[in-house]
DNA sequence: ATATATTAGTTGAACCTTCAACTAATAATG
DNA sequence: CATTATTAGTTGAAGGTTCAACTAATATAT
């Protein structure tokens, strides 16, 4: 039934996406592990507009990191908790809380780099960088058709 | 910096990835939900080979799915808990557990098959056959590259 | 056959995601 | 100016993922 096989080549084509995902993530937590660092993927992405933006506000971040403003909230709690960042609510707009790194967070994150870089390098393996750009294309289309509405 | 601007670039197609499997998840289920569906992306990906493949066992389901053991356990906790799959052990394996769908389970995923269509359709808007093939091609060899250690 | 290793599945903890409901503060409108 | 709407961030609940440790059952190897 060709109906059939174009369902499943869906589900196939999400659940690859998916296991990307998770795969990756994971691979990075592995590295960080072995190179005797405690971060998570989703942390290291937080942390990263931080190090560039020193102050920016959790809904910064949420857009940077594509991330909604719940998991921005509970990333930044574990970052806290972990003594990375300081919340340093801002001055005039009390509404908003601002994140900046401690030297612990600062540390971490230049320690991370290297791990990214190795992590970027084995999932690439073998992989042109002209792949690598048509699959960002592609992404980018279907991410813009999710959000559009 | 081209060396910054390189990593941040990696970084943005690891978000990329995970945005775009978070949206089209969170598609799924409002569609689902808009027809008055209650079912996640992840249970109706674990009812895809049950319904194909009747006591199915629980190794099966992920390799299939190629989703973790651990979280195969607790999806099917959770579509049991909803009347959907029964879970019958094996005669000859004492270990393996084989999933079955209930008659309320069935209908569920037939119901759910044109919402899987309407959410493809909805990725998939301005997007060519040649994209997505080229899409899976790439989403493949990086996979490729994390499993093999 | 007995001890050992492997396999299938479960459990609990920690983390991330979404939703819905909420607080507190600022912005917009009459 | 006072009411109303919007915005930033938090909370709690439910689901999913990973890890590590565990149980129970089957396979393997002396």
């Amino acid at each position: 039934m060709i109906k059939n096989d174009k369902l499943k080549s869906d589900i196939n084509l999400g659940m690859l996406i998916g296991q990307v995902h998770r795969l990756s993530t994971k691979k990075f937590v592995q590295n960080s592990h072995n190179s005797g660092l405690d971060i998570s993927m989703d942390q290291w992405i937080v942390l990263g507009p931080i190090w560039e933006n020193e102050g920016i506000s959790h809904k910064e971040i949420s857009e940077y990191c594509l991330k909604d403003k719940t998991s921005v909230t509970k990333i930044i709690d574990t970052l806290e908790k972990k003594n990375l960042v300081v919340r340093v609510p801002d001055q005039l707009d009390h509404r908003v809380k601002r994140v900046v790194l401690s030297n612990k967070g600062k540390e971490l994150f230049l320690q991370a780099i290297p791990i990214m870089e190795l992590t970027r390098d084995e999932l690439r393996d073998g992989i042109t960088e002209q792949d690598i750009e048509s699959l960002r294309a592609v992404l980018t289309k279907i991410y813009n058709n999710l959000i559009s509405n």
